[in-house]
DNA sequence: CGGTGTGTATTATTGAATCAATACACCAGT
DNA sequence: ACTGGTGTATTGATTCAATAATACACACCG
């Protein structure tokens, strides 16, 4: 699992991370049982305080996505599995909401903000795709 | 000029109304010379602190936005005027940026994403067509 | 058993953002 | 000048996010 973490954002890291996980238990990047990588690594890889990442797991944990296993670590909880379609697309709702908001304030022409977001949309070719097995 | 604060939003809400205000300003709903609500006005509407306002105002001033008129009130400054489409495009992107990489994350296809931003940018009538000249 | 790796709790500290209350400096009208 | 409207400065308190440094509880493995 890849983390993209900006310190310098304004959403706090620990919702970063939140958010970060939650889309990619919907999207199905993360199965039933996958381990997550530990509080230490991943606090280490991203020069963050491991109790920052801890109290994001706590979160997610409390949201039932994922199981603690102290001593082992935490793990992908048994019950979710991929969201439908629709659901996912209600995730990502709030954020278009946001962007079409911007997108009138700045006056530009629904076309033009449209051929933008398949721009942007291009550029992010699914990582899953190049499938990193290991 | 209609501000929309969110004080429950994780950015601050001085970030926001200097969005907001940038945003105005390349989309040409500013106009040089225009008045800008006076702070207290805008804390009072808001519920929030005159100082917060005065925070995001005063940001506006040392980026040459907005003009400061002691004891008449903060004024749209001079120069500027609308930003060019590939300017305004600009403004949009990183939020269109971060929207891509949640489609992508949750598996969507890009089609799907396109077409619920639409249905986004079609609940944004584009306020200022209905045109509330005083 | 003992070591190493998990997640967690605790306490204290820093910094940012916000609020609250008050006082001040400025300008325009009468 | 007075008055009422501007933006501003100051000080303090509060909240939240993040850090830091320990110490602890648990599980696996040899």
């Amino acid at each position: 699992m890849r983390f993209s973490i900006a310190p310098s954002d304004s959403t706090p890291i620990y919702r970063q991370i939140v958010d970060q996980v939650r889309r990619a238990m919907a999207g199905g990047q993360l199965h039933a049982g996958d381990a997550m990588p530990s509080v230490r690594a991943l606090a280490e890889e991203h020069t963050i305080n491991p109790m920052t990442v801890s109290k994001a797991y706590s979160l997610l944990e409390a949201e039932g996505l994922l199981e603690r296993h102290r001593g082992v670590g935490m793990v992908v909880a048994a019950v979710r599995s991929a969201a439908s379609a629709k659901q996912r697309m209600a995730l990502l709702e709030p954020t278009l909401q946001a962007a079409a908001l911007q997108a009138a304030q700045l006056r530009l022409k629904a076309d033009d903000a449209m051929a933008l977001f398949k721009r942007c949309l291009a550029q992010h070719p699914f990582d899953g795709d190049t499938d990193d097995k290991r």
